[in-house]
DNA sequence: AAATAAAATGTAAACGTTTACATTTTATTT
DNA sequence: AAATAAAATGTAAACGTTTACATTTTATTT
């Protein structure tokens, strides 16, 4: 495998200029450049990452920490990292956490003995400490959260405003007619179901006046029992026209339940999830949601961090809109 | 900072030394060894795996590429792969090909530049030119397949028995009294898919003495053109009581078209998909599928890999047996 | 106790780059 | 044409390990 020094000698310049050349220097005359590129072209020459690494002390590889791969959500993020990441030289790793802080620690620690250029990150939700995350800012590596920032000042940030999607949707179901809203909401404990219900509120709330009642059913758990909690709730309630879900795959499951009780969907009840989950189009009717734009929350991380690579930014942090996707589920039917 | 040099400096002890306590090497002394890691731990030290890299030549990255990071089959492999290597002091990079074998080239080369210490892959739908693959092998980087192995002789590689489970899936639907069966086969291009409908035919012939009829209904797109192929199977042949999809996602389709069509599941007709994705579970009745070892898959590459990264071992293949899970879709119903 | 073998340690070069500093070449100004 | 500034190139050390080979120490055999 040629090396910089057959380059070298082959043009019959010095490493220093060869090397140049690799790293876009501009202190290098047109004509050497591309003698120097030509002959590397021949020789088949790729540089050695390592080497480059062990002496600039940082390392071509971008490091990227998921709480889970294997979710619509964040796997599309990827894509929208690796979209932009892909033409610029760098290498992307991807650690999962499984919402786990100390395999968050694990991935990151990792990060350092790799020398990473950069850090991507969504942090876990179990993630409570720190130190680790500190740890890359004081090594000067340049990181950037997508989704779910930590409580910390002065970080680069994409996050989506959960709040304005919680709106949106509700806003989506009073538009199209109903008046008995429910909303059925998420842990409360993870910020952006918080969010998404607060959105909610906030819209059936404004339209309060003009006869729209709302009421919020919050789930626990993820088993049986809730779902038999909000059977109850569409028993005691008949007059129940429009929902909206904190999530598509729970909306999957109040769908079912309604069909159960007969209930028609969308001439009856109108429904809408959030996460645009590629699973809410198997079903009939298909079920509305609100689109996440995460690939493009994965795109702008990734520029903002190859931006913070070149040179020095202020922390910035960017809100993307979640965007309606109407389907049957709440449609209106002229009967 | 703290390096090899710093330890070896307060140990006494030469650069060498402390190198061979690091690589677990036999030629050190018990009482040298516990001294060095006890400096070391005092130093917070950590290897730097660069300059290891560029002077053995071998980094401890393990490159990994699959299609489709989004996908439980392989999200799963890659849950298992990360078990096994985890604790190896080994980091895993994951590549996505999308499928496509230029992303496939790419990922590769990106791997020869890491210097990785070994590759898990399993190719993409596309590839037919394995020259990149071949590349890696020159390199002498010890490689395994999973699920998908390239048509070359003397590789390892750890595949699932399809077939067995298109016949296991078959004999189920038979045993539980299902006497007209079809089969929804996916693209035919695909070797998998291929096998899973020969055990289909498989198990369906040894049976067609007793008076099991079978059909076999290939889909071509995976538009709507295909669901509407199907809708006109069913009506054309009402007596079917027993399909098996090749895959779940298309039998949570099936089941919405079997439920339009009225035909109770699984009181007339029994389902059962391939793949056991959780969204099998989302719906009513959940359905029964083959469940495809996918954990256990990566697990399994993994070790063998690790192996030949210690010693020679000559190629092998596993073959991982699917299992059946029973779900409601395809129980016996008493009447 | 001497001779030999085995185990443990040390020396020094090397892996392939980057980069601070020095030097040479070219372009610009007077 | 000389003086100066800017652009291009070169030199050599360094990044932190590993490893072939040499040497020393310890254990084993005669």
């Amino acid at each position: 495998m040629a090396g910089i020094k057959e380059i070298a000698k082959i043009t019959g310049v010095s490493l220093a200029t060869v090397s140049r050349v690799f790293n876009q220097s501009p202190l290098v005359s047109e004509k050497t450049r591309e003698r120097v590129l030509k002959v590397a072209r021949d020789l088949d020459y790729r540089p050695n990452v390592m080497a480059a690494a062990l002496r600039s002390g940082k390392s071509k590889i971008i490091g990227v920490i998921v709480p889970e791969v294997n979710n619509l959500f964040f796997s599309g993020i990827i894509n929208g990292i690796e979209r932009i990441v892909s033409d610029s030289g760098f290498h992307i790793i991807i650690s999962q956490t499984h919402e786990q802080q100390d395999k968050e620690n694990t991935a990151l620690n990792s990060f350092l003995e790799l020398n990473v250029g950069g850090v991507l990150m969504s942090i876990s939700k179990e993630t409570e400490d720190y130190t680790n995350i500190q740890k890359i800012i004081e090594a000067k590596i340049p990181i950037v959260f997508f989704d779910r920032p930590p409580k910390l000042k002065e970080v680069d940030s994409v996050v989506l405003d959960d709040h304005l999607g919680g709106y949106i949707a509700t806003e989506h179901l009073i538009k199209n007619n109903c008046t008995q809203l429910l909303h059925v909401a998420g842990n409360q404990q993870v910020g952006i179901f918080r969010d998404r219900k607060d959105g909610f509120l906030a819209a059936a709330e404004k339209h309060g006046t003009s006869g729209i009642s709302h009421m919020v059913a919050e789930l626990k758990t993820t088993g049986n029992q809730d779902l038999q909690r909000l059977d109850a709730i569409f028993k005691a309630n008949p007059n129940i026209d429009g929902i909206f879900v904190y999530g598509d795959e729970m909306a999957i499951q109040v769908l079912q339940q309604l069909k159960n009780r007969n209930l028609k969907v969308p001439e009856q009840v109108k429904l809408i999830g959030f996460g645009n989950a590629n699973y809410s189009t198997l079903i009939q009717p298909q079920i509305s949601s609100i689109d996440q734009e995460n690939v493009m929350m994965g795109e702008l991380a990734a520029t903002i961090l190859l931006k913070k690579l070149k040179e020095e930014v202020k922390p910035t942090t960017k809100v993307l809109s979640p965007k309606l996707v109407q389907r049957a589920s709440s449609k209106v039917v002229s009967t």
